[in-house]
DNA sequence: GGTAATTGTTTTAAGCTTAAAATAAATTCG
DNA sequence: CGAATTTATTTTAAGCTTAAAACAATTACC
């Protein structure tokens, strides 16, 4: 009789104390507070200093690091943002002279999307600036904290993505 | 003569290869992509789960904390918005009846947001689902990663705010 | 070769977001 | 007390963002 008290208490907690995540929710929140204030921050320098936005900023990264440009397609994928956000990002693009469409040679309904030679120039002046400010918004990180946190984001990922995946509805 | 090679090169190095942050830059990186990957996962899920939107589910979240509801000054500070954004938000959710706006009796310019009492119950409902869906995101982390990562990120958010800081133009 | 399914892009409608200007009430301080 | 400043909110104009629908070209496959 009282010897089953072990099992009983077990399965008791369990069924009392079924886990709560709020650890989880914190740690969520803390991670939408830090990319929030280095988001709003870099934001704002980029329009005080050269006048950009943060998407035409994001953009112009993705297609300085080939050097022939990427259909929406691609750019839409890389940056994780609907086909549709683009299409008006790009236009705005094109009026200032950053970027230029091109229909592609091997599919008529894909258009390549790819900077100027002036685009290019003045995103790699703005990317210089950039770097700096990223560096010093972490620069009360050790190396070893970098690395730590690196590992950690990297972990996160992928947790993230094999719970998203499976979800398949 | 020779002697002298060691001082000489360490000079060398600090011209020639004045740091360079692109370790940061890709730290920066990996957090924009965890924190959009896990963003847009609850945001879909908000969506077809509730018919809600995720700033609709934050403004909520913020009053579900307090037994009174708060100034829109608050809500602002707290979730990290403008207030003209708020305004339209607040707009809204009062016109589906899960918020109320309340004069405050102490300061005639101040607006005090309250749930009602559907609102807080429905916040509730979700949020005690929503807590699972971010308990599944981050399932691959082990209790000591989460502890790291917490530790981490809550050095993160000071440094950024240090340099945010700093900049008192 | 011709329909069906897929892929690439744009359009649409609605909502979110911001900075800056405007409005209005409270507070400061001469 | 009263003008000047500060604080709380809304309005405005512009841009960002999405999901869903529409459109157009390509690929699959019978």
């Amino acid at each position: 009789m009282d010897d089953q008290a072990i099992p009983l208490d077990a399965e008791t907690k369990a069924v009392e104390m079924p886990e709560d995540h709020r650890e989880e929710l914190r740690l969520w929140l803390r991670l939408l507070t830090c990319t929030t204030l280095i988001e709003g921050d870099v934001r704002r320098r980029l329009r005080e200093r050269f006048d950009v936005t943060l998407p035409r900023f994001d953009l112009m990264a993705q297609l300085d690091k080939v050097p022939d440009g990427m259909t929406l397609s691609d750019l839409s994928k890389r940056m994780m943002v609907s086909n549709g956000n683009l299409t008006g990002l790009v236009d705005r693009l094109v009026a200032s002279g950053h970027v230029v469409r091109t229909v592609s040679p091997t599919d008529r309904r894909a258009t390549v999307i790819s900077l100027t030679d002036s685009g290019r120039a003045e995103f790699r002046t703005m990317a210089a600036e950039h770097e700096f400010w990223i560096a010093d918004l972490f620069g009360d990180l050790t190396a070893r904290d970098r690395g730590d946190l690196m590992r950690l984001l990297g972990k996160t990922k992928l947790s993230a993505r094999r719970a998203i995946k499976g979800e398949a509805q």
